[in-house]
DNA sequence: TTACTTTACGCAATCGGTTGTAATTAAAAT
DNA sequence: ATTTTAATTACAACCGATTGCGTAAAGTAA
């Protein structure tokens, strides 16, 4: 195989005999170079099979067109759908997108932002590990005027931009859902402060309706779980499921969650919804599939991905050097299906 | 927000009194360097706050330790899950992942080519968009020596590496367990011949499993669909259970079709598996907590996402020019469930 | 024709590590 | 004490695009 070396504005310099600053300036339209000149240009480069070299102009302008997402995992349907939307994004204005999984390690959080850093990208975008309390590892973005969007799950008292949804409202709206169902007892599985504040929120929500609405608040019939995964909602379900006076609902802040309690329901031979309401959170693809169909909260991921990219990219074309870090809320949905439909 | 300029290897030789170059050394344990420099150099570094610019380094030695992943989409179990393998692997060797979706668009993917190759990545993974029928815009990577992988969905007659798995020994396996289970009549859903060559093997497979065990082949049973979507796989099924004659069996080479298939078969009254046995494919999380969950075929996204960043890392760092572009093929199970028992 | 604008383009420094080669110094050998 | 050899470190070119500043050429007005 033969190696070629890349072609380079030198080259098509030599070629025209021209400056490769003419070059550099002709190839973006710059309004000094004639039409003539561009033309000519443009005609020689496609020629040579000229392709920029990013690094190289990166390293001069100090500026690479990168957006860095660091994220729990991909593999969520939330947090796929939130890059998805981040590509979508930044593609239309070029830029490129590298993505980091912290699995929810503070550590591996750390090293990322350094490699982040380290390879200069332009912003970056973020949803913060589980086992992240201090935020120290950012301040080398926000020293450096490189734009921090977080998203989700947002950090306390770091003033940096954020994206999210109102997670106290939407648990409030779906726990009225519930109680409009009907429901007396209604159960909630949720996860320690910890965390961060988007469970707790959820739960606070949560109380609120039931305060509001008359409803006393049973301590058993909270679960705190460690994880989110369908094993520990199984477990949970089965505990409340079984106590004496079992919960005739239940919001669980998750979809897997809620299929994971309609399973186990199913199993028991609770019926869903009739004896056991259920509504989940996310509006994950599964909700929709299964039977009976889950009543859930929307949560816009792709739209938050636009949203969070849209920030980084206006702060960075913008040259606003003291932006002003606003929360950005983004509207959630009570999508009533099957699974709570008591009347 | 005060600006800081980066610190770079040049304040820390100016701090100490040494030559950049003895500081880029030393920064890498080089053997010319003695252990007292090193350790004084990188205690300084430490606590200047240096953080290497890898744009600098990625531009002097025309590499940059990052891999570009081009893929249709990443909202997708299987391929967020190769994205996982491939990111997990990567970082394990300090690469970075720069991601971008086609959509299945064929311009897309050129333009993300010419931006993969302007941002001078190490190397490429792509499975290819649906539309793509020329890979002519990937000879930009094998002639400036950036290996470059497939998986799983591979163009044909391009010599370069390739990740897969045997869907023709997969749609085999998949038709027989149906034969196995007592199945006289099995449907198929494919997809046209435009599509690359996946749906095709999969599609001989149950064809010739079928004529191995002296089932005629009909063709009103096989289905060609245009888009693998789960309202396609109920136009189908719809069309499919509504013959004179229904087929018994189902092999539907993806888990969405064989969901779309069951819940068909539910609405119509048809019972799964006694009426009419499904297997799927992927193994899709969805496959495992549908009622009654679907049998399928294996397929190890996250497995074949390792092995392509191995390729490209392992080419990358022994430095053989000429290597043998092989295919790697990697196993696919048969995961017997409720859809298809019965027996 | 002279002076003054525009228009078009070239020069050369710059971004920050990397690396081949030369130079200096210290340690070892004779 | 002198020559070898080894151990360290310095010098400077290099990667390729960008850009402030300067200059030459062409155009316009007086």
């Amino acid at each position: 195989m033969e190696e070629h070396r890349h072609v380079t504005i030198y080259d098509i310099a030599e070629r025209l005999n021209l400056a490769t600053s003419t070059i550099s300036r002709a190839l973006k339209d710059h309004h000094t170079i004639s039409d003539k000149t561009i033309k000519k240009v443009k005609k020689t480069a496609e020629e040579m099979g000229f392709v920029p070299n990013t690094l190289a102009a990166g390293l001069r302008g100090n500026k690479t067109k990168t957006i860095g997402v660091l994220i729990p995992t991909i593999t969520q349907p939330f947090l796929s759908s939130l890059i998805s939307g981040i590509e979508v994004t930044a593609r239309k204005s070029d830029y490129s997108v590298i993505i980091m999984q912290s699995h929810d390690s503070y550590e591996e959080e750390v090293n990322m932002t350094k490699s982040l850093y380290s390879s200069r990208v332009s912003g970056v975008i973020c949803s913060l590990a589980m086992e992240t309390k201090d935020t120290s590892h950012f301040q080398q973005f926000s020293s450096n005027n490189i734009p921090l969007v977080f998203v989700d799950r947002v950090p306390k008292g770091y003033n940096t931009f954020r994206v999210v949804i109102d997670n106290y409202t939407a648990g409030y709206k779906a726990t009225k859902h519930l109680i409009d169902q009907g429901c007396k007892r209604i159960a909630h599985l949720t996860a320690g402060a910890e965390f961060g504040n988007l469970y707790n929120e959820r739960k606070r929500g949560y109380v609120d309706a039931l305060a509001d609405h008359g409803i006393p608040l049973k301590e058993e019939l909270i679960v705190n779980l460690k994880t989110m995964t369908y094993d520990a909602g199984v477990k949970a379900c089965d505990k409340l499921l079984g106590l004496k006076t079992p919960p005739d609902g239940l919001f669980a802040p998750g979809d897997i969650l809620a299929v994971s309690a309609v399973q186990t329901a199913k199993k028991r031979g609770v019926r869903v919804p009739q004896d056991f309401a259920v509504i989940g959170f996310n509006n994950d693809p599964i909700s929709e599939i299964i039977e009976p169909n889950i009543s859930t909260i929307t949560h816009p991921a792709e739209k938050m991905g636009k949203a969070a990219a849209n920030i980084i990219i206006d702060t960075i074309e913008s040259h606003k050097e003291e932006e002003a870090k606003e929360i950005t809320f983004l509207n959630t949905e009570v999508l009533i299906r099957e699974s709570s439909k008591k009347k």
